[in-house]
DNA sequence: TATGAATGAGCATTCATTCAT
DNA sequence: GATGAATGAATGCTCATTCAT
């Protein structure tokens, strides 16, 4: 009967993803350290459905931001492509990158952390992110708009750090505090 | 017998500073979030001669810093003095501060995390810090070296943030993408 | 349609089937404590499967080793026959029996323990194998050949005793314990 | 002040053997894997005291069962001395040892199972008994009492398999079943 | 019948915090 | 003041068992 099966599937897909939702909202809340009990019940699920997706909880946290990770790794080509020139572009992704992070309260400190454990989302970003940011940082450098010897991971790092938001120092802070790091690694013309 | 008390006073302050020598041995090793036992066996006290001398985890995180914050924060006049530029002062006060943050394991994450309870070290930055590099911000804007719109309180959590250092992203990144932050501070002239 | 009725039954007895060869292995593998999803898994079905087939643990162990101890059951009568005294069919049967044994990981231990739930072994260890030691042991009682009141309850749980092997305590050592009691039991001529 | 230091000391010494008291008593009750909680409970303390003393179960398990065994082991010259013949000393010393192992419930289980986390037991039993009993069969071999070939190791493995008692297998039959272990190891003379 | 997703009780373990001495 | 034993809440994780499809 493929049609019940399908219907199950559907079901735990939808489980999943409700414990997806669950997580990513608790992780705003109180962070990526939060209790695995308090995303439990927010999905409204047991605890034993939460380790039957997400048997670690580098597997969750990593399920959670991929496809953010994954939409801002995409658009790097895009706008390098839509730009007037290599820097905007950079800016430009610079800027979806932030918006990205000051939204996922403690991802940046996730990103930032040594913690074992994240080395999944350690290896995402390695994988995905670095190249897409090293891309534009090369057509910088080919266009001469970039002070050399910056490199897409530390960049990462860096912006990823100043994006962990808190009390006195929100979004917007972070977004000028991005700008002015990316504005201290234009070449001064 | 006031012979007596005074020493058993001196006692008490060695204690007191047995404690937060311990604890800032182990908060480099370990991080602030270090059981507290285990700061009281390294001092060699018992758990409740830490607990009596500071009650809350802030207060020894305070305490410990204190006297490092108080030193960067009493270096800023100075630095503006010998200076031959008041940026170059704040760039030397910012190595300073980098030094000290990246010196201490954890307390840049410390100082940007929301972390209640750390309201302390918070406010002790708000008291401090904050006026000593306003200063320099000052007389930087005073002679149009600065690019305007930079609070100083925003800039030191930026920098804090930028001194989360961790495996791939080590003490020498952090000085590097703070100078890179510092010089997009920088008016072009 | 009698006929698809059959197929299906038949279907479900391959399905019982493989479940209890399964079983078998994870009870060798890693003992009769063994979790029930390893068990289904094995098999290549779902942990209902096994519910359905075999509602209590017990019952799965049960089956798992009704076989041999059938098996081993039946044995009794022919050593009786064929062999040149009866304590020699005795010590054959012994000896046929704590190699089932000592094969099965952790029956030994599951026949001596008073584990409740698994009084469906027992059972069928009282119905079928004491009765079955108890027949040679009343021949060798006429021959005299054996030291009177060994009982064959107590006798067969000895031996199931002495077959929980270990590390630095093996099958040969099983053995060999195995004998000495054996040869304890018989009278000195 | 030594006087209140030795009060706490004392009543810390009470609360570690109230807890020793309490899990040999579970141990009987429930077996040797007995949750940590019960044994708290029934010591009337809570569950951090049970770790503080206690921190692996094995340490928790040794120290139950290590005063008997040391003094099982204690016994073995003694009775050498006092017996009027090697065997004699060795089968009073093995009646010794029974009684010990029938007493706790789920150490003979405990000394045969292999399981990891109970390697302090297995070695005081290799430290200890072992010897103990090594010197009884050296003594026998040398008066040709005893079969050649038993090895210390295993015949005290082999007499705490039979000392599993359980239902229908009480204390009564385990010393039975020794017993005849015994008459078999001795030599036919 | 068969499936396997979901549940949640149960257990181990850690550690902040208190308080009698 | 200093001590450190005691407490127990908090949390991670496993696995037996149920039940809708």
């Amino acid at each position: 009967m493929p049609e019940s099966v399908g219907v199950r599937q559907a079901q735990a897909q939808r489980t999943r993803s409700g414990v997806l939702e669950a997580a990513a909202a608790v992780f705003v809340d109180r962070g990526i350290q939060a209790p695995v009990r308090d995303i439990a019940e927010r999905a409204g699920v047991g605890v034993g459905t939460v380790y039957r997706n997400f048997p670690t909880r580098a597997d969750l946290v990593t399920a959670v931001y991929r496809h953010q990770i994954d939409a801002c790794t995409a658009l790097a080509p895009r706008l390098l492509e839509e730009s007037a020139s290599p820097f905007t572009a950079l800016a430009l992704w610079t800027d979806a990158f932030v918006d990205f992070l000051v939204t996922k309260h403690g991802l940046g400190a996730a990103l930032g952390s040594g913690d074992p454990g994240l080395e999944n989302l350690h290896a995402l970003m390695l994988d995905t992110l670095v190249p897409a940011c090293a891309s534009l940082l090369d057509a910088c450098a080919a266009t001469e708009e970039l002070r050399p010897g910056v490199a897409a991971y530390t960049l990462l790092r860096a912006i990823g750090n100043l994006c962990i938001t808190g009390p006195d120092y929100g979004q917007a802070d972070a977004k000028d505090m991005v700008a002015l790091l990316l504005a201290g690694c234009r070449n001064k013309v």
